[in-house]
DNA sequence: GGAACGAATGGAAGCGCTTACATTGCCACG
DNA sequence: CGTGGCAATGTAAGCGCTTCCATTCGTTCC
């Protein structure tokens, strides 16, 4: 190891293939690549020679040559939820089809900035019932910000464009990509000019959701996992589900969107007196801390308390009670944002940039046996499959 | 977008920089990295032409000139299981802690190759329970093989160094990139000389969870998911499960290391009028699929039927019965395989490289209630938080 | 007071590739 | 038989950066 040697997977050059075959290196180039005219015989013998030095372009010289990098990168908070992961499946599958690679960058948890935390809802502020998990000092540029800016920035020099998570980056990093012309698509963010947003259907699922629930008859809800920031998905969520149960739902914050986090809030929420009859949580982890909560306080899910979550990761499938959740098209989502992203790079101008996927309402056990619905086949097979199809047949381009 | 600009972050080059700041490219390049000996006034003037204009460095001229990617690369089958996630997340936090990029390459499904198929235990045949899903043509060099070697060069070409997942590409490949002297991490894949092997033990923890469950009294087995190649983890637990049960055990195939697959051998393995007392599964997806099989047939679990998985993945705790598993240290298999390809790529020799990381036998309620062991409080908030921390406490180097 | 030294800077040569442009033959056509 | 045209190839100019080496001064030391 020399440190000299970008190729490290060869050390040969294209001058070395050049003598090999007794042509120059533009030939050997214009034969690989198959641009401009290569007698035959030459075309041989350029390709025998790059096999006997087994040679790969040296990706550094061509990046630099071309223009271009052939990768595009994605910037999220973390990978440990279900639902990052299976988007970024997504986005992988199709960006590689389309012969770029992948470079990824993860922030490691939700941009929970001060400045944004605290929402209010009709004049009445919300109380945290987790911890204050704030990252940084009111007013001071959190170092944490300055790390992230940096590191996008390093990804932004690497890639031909980039697909940015919710709110992952400070806005002004954003506003710096924008700036810099780089071809950008925000997923679950609110609309920017400059970059294509693409996120999933969530007021109308909620409202969906919540009525749902006022069919069962509930009359008293929370909100489990308030929104961070204006306009993110679980700020939408909560809209949704606002609109249709007004104030017989309140809002609950919990520290992240984590199984833990759900726990606690729930363990507080549901050790009270007047606990509400259902907690709708803003995903489906949080979901499941508050399934474990109630289970820890000797309560029944459904009967006790109805438990709702967002999102239909696996682990909702198999809860007990199987968790009634808002199934979103996340594989769906992360290859959206990759063609959307493509057609950027090609050129593809900013009109009609803003996207939003169905979802779909999953009825299960968690929020009780519903009297209209008919009983739900949990263990069909048919939905066992649904997911892995979802992803591949419905909204074709 | 012009397609002949690099730095789409930027446009700006070092030239422009060196102009507005009256200096020279070369005083430039030495303020900005802290090479060479600058004065302060003219760092100063370096500095704010910098940031006036923007200027990140082209990432393309770095390498080449530099004669490093400061990238590396991870090729892992697929996304969906929380196994590979997890990893994923340890590698990627202690890469970018290491000034590098993290460049993603998924095979979509590990490697089921025809010639590694149908292993035989004492001569006897196994038959699979579920369809063959073998890619390749006998004999053909597969198509999947060649798209796999090409995605893997085009990755080798833009990292300094690459972690590899077991069998996710083909031996030959491997000893291609060996050849090419790039730094290589395997991870769970048979020791091979020019890479350093990582993985979590699993023969002991496998005579240990066999002999926990022979406790239980049960004394006629099956092993869910047998191994699709000798030396990978699932073969290695079959070996220790093998070891203390005998005959006693049955390895049963399945199509895949997912929920669906495991469903549908279970169902057709406890079918039967001879089912097993315990089905040892070698993932929890397996087992989860097993479990929802069991319930689907008015099986009880554990009271008809034990079932056991393998990783201790979220769902794992979730499930009803919780699963009795045995937890591997996922992110930290993550975090020293990318510690140690820094190290190879700094220079290190190759001495020493096979390390095998500690698990932990996680007794839950899906194996029954075991005589010796005292009840296990699941919802305890040590556990809650347990996987956590274990990535970052356990194993200090 | 001059030599020796080191700090500060610039010049220029690559790093490995792509590609515009120049050059060389060869054939067909008038 | 001359020539326009085109296929095939070579030449060389970058792409944006790092760094070796040379150059220029201001000091310091005898």
């Amino acid at each position: 190891m020399d440190g000299r040697d970008v190729s490290a997977a060869s050390g040969v050059t294209i001058y070395e293939v050049a003598r090999r075959a007794g042509v120059s290196i533009a030939t050997v180039s214009r034969a690989l690549r198959g641009t401009g005219p290569v007698a035959g015989a030459t075309r041989e013998r350029v390709l025998r020679a790059v096999e006997e030095l087994r040679f790969t372009p040296s990706r550094a010289g061509v990046s630099l040559a071309e223009g271009r990098h052939a990768a595009n990168g994605i910037v999220f908070p973390n990978l440990s939820g279900p639902y990052f992961a299976e988007v970024l499946i997504g986005y992988e599958e199709v960006t590689s089809e389309l012969g770029r690679s992948v470079v990824i960058l993860s922030t490691k948890g939700r941009d929970l900035s001060t400045k944004e935390r605290g929402l209010s809802v009709k004049g009445r502020r919300l109380s945290a019932h987790g911890p204050d998990l704030s990252l940084n000092e009111p007013g001071l540029p959190g170092q944490g910000h300055d790390a992230i800016r940096d590191l996008v920035r390093e990804l932004a020099g690497r890639v031909d464009g980039l697909v940015v998570f919710g709110s992952t980056v400070p806005d002004d990093v954003i506003d710096e990509l924008v700036a810099s012309r780089l071809p950008l698509v925000l997923i679950s963010h609110a609309e920017r000019p400059g970059a294509v947003t693409l996120r999933s259907e969530n007021v109308s699922s909620a409202r969906a959701l919540a009525t749902h629930l006022l069919g069962h008859g509930y009359r008293t809800f929370a909100f489990l996992g308030a929104p961070y920031a204006t306009g993110d998905d679980v700020d939408l969520r909560w809209q949704g589900v606002h609109e249709v149960l007004g104030d017989a739902v309140q809002p609950v914050l919990t520290a992240e969107y984590t199984v833990e986090s759900g726990y606690e809030a729930a363990l507080r929420l549901l050790g009270t007196r007047d606990r509400p009859e259902a907690v709708i949580c803003s995903d489906d982890e949080v979901a499941l801390g508050a399934i474990l909560a109630a289970e820890e306080l000797g309560l029944s899910v459904p009967d006790d308390v109805a438990v709702t979550g967002w999102d239909d990761i696996m682990a909702a499938r198999h809860a007990r009670p199987a968790l009634t959740t808002v199934r979103q098209p996340m594989r769906e989502l992360g290859a959206r944002a990759a063609r959307a992203l493509d057609e950027l790079i090609a050129g593809a101008s900013l009109e009609d940039s803003h996207r939003t996927l169905d979802t779909e309402l999953i009825i299960r056990s968690s929020c009780g046996q519903h009297p209209h619905e008919p009983h739900l086949q949990e263990l069909n097979p048919q939905e066992l499959n649904r997911q892995a199809r979802h992803a591949e047949e419905s909204h074709p381009r």
